[in-house]
RNA sequence: GCCCUGGUGGUGUAGCGGCUAUCAUUCGGGACUGUCACUCCCGAGACUCGGGUUCAAAUCCCGACCAGGGCGCCA
């Protein structure tokens, strides 16, 4: 490795000491007798430091003339400065370029100039160059890493089922087909089957990162044709209410800790969470339209909310103190086939709220062989195409229910990022499958 | 898939029948010893494509392509 350090591992206190920094050369600002060079790295920003008199000519010359973005590692020595930004500056002995940045540049990378979404995912490694953009990424990291971290203090077991399937997973949603030798088969939609076959084995709490594949041709700010879900499979429950403790306490988790240890990235970003505590309200279907109603929107029962239902919901939720909330007890009828039913046509089906948008949709499901034969049947599905499925059920499947959770949502809404692609480094949507 | 809006230097914009096409940033050259969006001087760089209307089109009309937003579907 070239040894260096980061510019955040670098302070006053170390004046006098010889020490290397790398990074991109961010900015070049030439005084005449003195110049300023300003690198960049993950961390933030080193300012060197050229009193004309104090280095060699050729530094002088050298870094002064590089083209901004060249990557530079630079050797000098610290000195501790009031007038310089992080209170210390380094005088270069010696630098070495790494690479040469040619101009000029598809993009800004100061911000100085903004640029659109598309100009900027099109040159998304130049963009991440920018830490505002690059905390989004850090901060997805942790969420990941909470999550893990929160599965594993309650004994669940993370595990990985196939992204190439034979058939369709749940009916409805369209799938990617991919040749696969001398078979047709298609990328995965969710690891939903899968998962509830584990509840068949003994494992009893399942979660898995999971990539899901959708072929719809939807065109919005909250739609990607690849997107990762936080997923989770619980048996033996009582109800679809062990399934929402565990969601709850999980957002929890994550928000808690998030505000907790990465407040700079976060206060990079401008935002600021608010971690809700435990249980979340509950609202039934029925209730909501209620709500709704009350409110002016009168919608038709047995259907599911509209984008603007939804968000006048939020508001009103929003206005009560909560920013997370459960809508449950859905019609039996506008969800899957593998979804619990109940009396009166409803069903063990729930969908949690963030700030006016759906992150998370979950259920009790049906672990009875017949049951979810009749209502694989009443869906208009072949139960033949089934039958690996089914076959876990009939040798020993205890009740279970679970949940998947969309992780670009949920930055998103965190976050409050206006287009969902600025939630995932490579985005891939109806238009988009480069870079 | 449907509806609406828009495509002007590398990037982001102004102009909306006749301009040498605006401004910022950027790039090249020069001056400057404490900058931090340094400042100042000189220079470079653009009307998405194809038809049409007109004496005249970046500007109006039609189409294509691309993009942004909304809806539906979903996580």
């Amino acid at each position: 490795m070239i040894e260096r350090l980061y510019s955040s591992e670098i302070n006053p206190s170390m004046h006098g000491r010889e020490v290397s920094v790398a990074g991109w050369v961010h900015e070049i600002r030439k005084l005449g007798g003195i110049a300023f060079v300003v690198l960049r790295d993950r961390e933030g920003f080193v300012q060197i430091t050229m009193p004309k008199k104090e280095v060699s000519r050729d530094v002088f010359k050298g870094l002064t003339s590089l083209s901004k973005e060249s990557v530079v590692v630079v050797k000098g020595v610290v000195r501790a400065e009031p007038k310089a930004p992080n209170g210390y500056e380094i005088i270069p002995k010696e630098y070495r370029l790494l690479s040469r940045a040619e101009q000029p540049l598809p993009l800004d990378p100061t911000g100085k100039v903004k640029a659109n979404l598309d100009t900027r995912l099109d040159n998304r490694f130049i963009d991440l160059r920018k830490h505002e953009i690059m905390a989004i990424f850090k901060i997805r990291s942790e969420v990941l890493h909470f999550a893990r971290e929160f599965f594993r203090s309650r004994g669940f077991i993370e595990v990985h089922t196939p992204r190439i399937i034979s058939t369709s997973s749940e009916g409805g949603a369209e799938l990617f087909p991919v040749a696969y030798f001398e078979k047709e088969a298609f990328l995965a939609q969710s690891p939903q089957l899968y998962k509830q076959m584990l509840m068949a084995t003994g494992m009893d709490k399942v979660f898995e990162i999971a990539t899901y594949f959708r072929a719809e041709e939807h065109d919005t700010v909250w739609h990607l044709n690849e997107i990762t879900a936080i997923d989770s499979e619980i048996a033996f429950i009582e109800s679809e209410e062990d399934v929402m403790e565990v969601i709850e306490n999980l957002v929890y988790y994550i928000m808690k800790n998030l505000s907790e240890s990465y407040e700079k990235e976060l206060k990079k970003l401008g935002v600021e969470i608010y971690p809700q505590k435990p249980p979340f309200p509950r609202i039934e279907y029925k209730r909501a339209l209620e709500i709704l109603e009350e409110n002016g929107y009168i919608l038709p029962y047995g259907e599911d909310l509209t984008t603007e239902a939804e968000k006048k919901l939020g508001e009103v939720m929003k206005d009560e103190g909560y920013d997370l909330y459960f809508i449950t007890k859905y019609p039996i009828k506008i969800k899957p086939f593998y979804t619990m039913p109940e009396e009166n046509g409803l069903s063990r089906a729930f969908d949690l709220e963030f700030k006016g948008r759906e992150i998370v949709s979950g259920s009790q499901r049906i672990h009875e062989y017949e049951l979810l034969v009749k209502m694989i049947k009443a869906k208009g599905l072949r139960v033949e195409s089934f039958e690996n499925y089914l076959k876990a059920f009939r040798y020993g499947m205890p009740p279970h229910g679970g949940f998947g959770m969309g992780l670009e949502r949920f930055i998103m809404q965190l976050l409050n990022l206006k287009n969902i692609r600025e939630a995932v480094l490579f985005p891939r949507d109806r238009k988009r499958l480069e870079p």
